[in-house]
DNA sequence: TGCGATTTAATCGTGCGCGATTGATATGAG
DNA sequence: CTCATATCAATCGCGCACGATTAAATCGCA
């Protein structure tokens, strides 16, 4: 049974190849923003929640400072956020959000048209596929951490 | 409604956060065969069928030859795969698995049960998680063309 | 109080992805 | 047969991811 396991027979790859082609499908809308798709989900928990510390946004985007140090640095420089070291805690460095990169909130939230018509319609569907993938993310999470 | 959607909403973080999981998992299971985790999907496809052209490859796996010819080098320096000039088309390259890359097809048979322990045994769900993302991904792939 | 252990961000090197371009080979219309 | 067009792999530049390491600040305990 395993030596016929084809690549599409392999939720790896469905998972894999579903990422890229959202990057695709997303890159047209960001663009003209002047994002990349990682940088525009930094937005979305800042919008979330702002002044947050790397190790906060790194928590919740699954990703190490060695990740996002230099891309928050890339923000910084085309004027989407501030950094600043903590007074309370000079180890840490909090992130805001300028002005400009409160702004481009609105002007994400005009996607919604383009990316519900990429998805599709369901939102039964997609929302049951966000939840299973959650699952399934917190799964490896915790086998890896012990493993 | 959009105003409130938080990172963990959108079905596009849900792909992108189960996608390098799924990484992270596979990495200790790789690296003693020291393949990184795209290489092994390479090796997925060319275990199925053997002496493609890169673009066949890159058709399979949905990646263009910026991105394979250096992957597919670096396979070739670690003596897992072969790279030939078509005979038949002088413009198309061929790509043939070395005796090391095809045994190391049996090494990799022999992470499932890990897999499966980090995945979980509900096949059923898996299977289906896995056709859900290809449908999504074929929806995404003929919206992006078009549009 | 002093000093080792811990926490935090930054740095470095490597390997993807991919938009854009290049150069070589093949194809096809006239 | 010729030359414009198409196809194919390769190249280049940039931005992630991430393992490994470093440096600075804080904490905790004797």
């Amino acid at each position: 049974m395993d030596f016929k396991m084809s690549l599409d027979d392999h939720l790896c790859f469905a998972i894999y190849s579903a990422h890229h082609a959202i990057v695709r499908m997303y890159r047209p809308l960001l663009d003209p923003m002047g994002v990349t798709y990682p940088q525009y989900l930094v937005l979305l928990a800042l919008w979330e929640q702002d002044g947050r510390r790397v190790r906060e946004l790194g928590a919740d985007l699954f990703l190490d400072s060695n990740t996002l140090t230099p891309l928050l640095k890339r923000m910084q420089a085309v004027g989407l956020v501030a950094r600043r070291r903590n007074p309370e805690d000079e180890r840490s460095v909090l992130i805001f959000l300028t002005e400009k990169g409160k702004a481009l909130k609105a002007q994400a939230e005009g996607m919604s048209p383009c990316v519900a018509e990429a998805m599709g319609d369901d939102m039964q569907e997609l929302a049951e596929l966000r939840d299973r993938l959650h699952r399934l993310r917190a799964r490896l999470d915790g086998v890896t951490q012990k493993g």
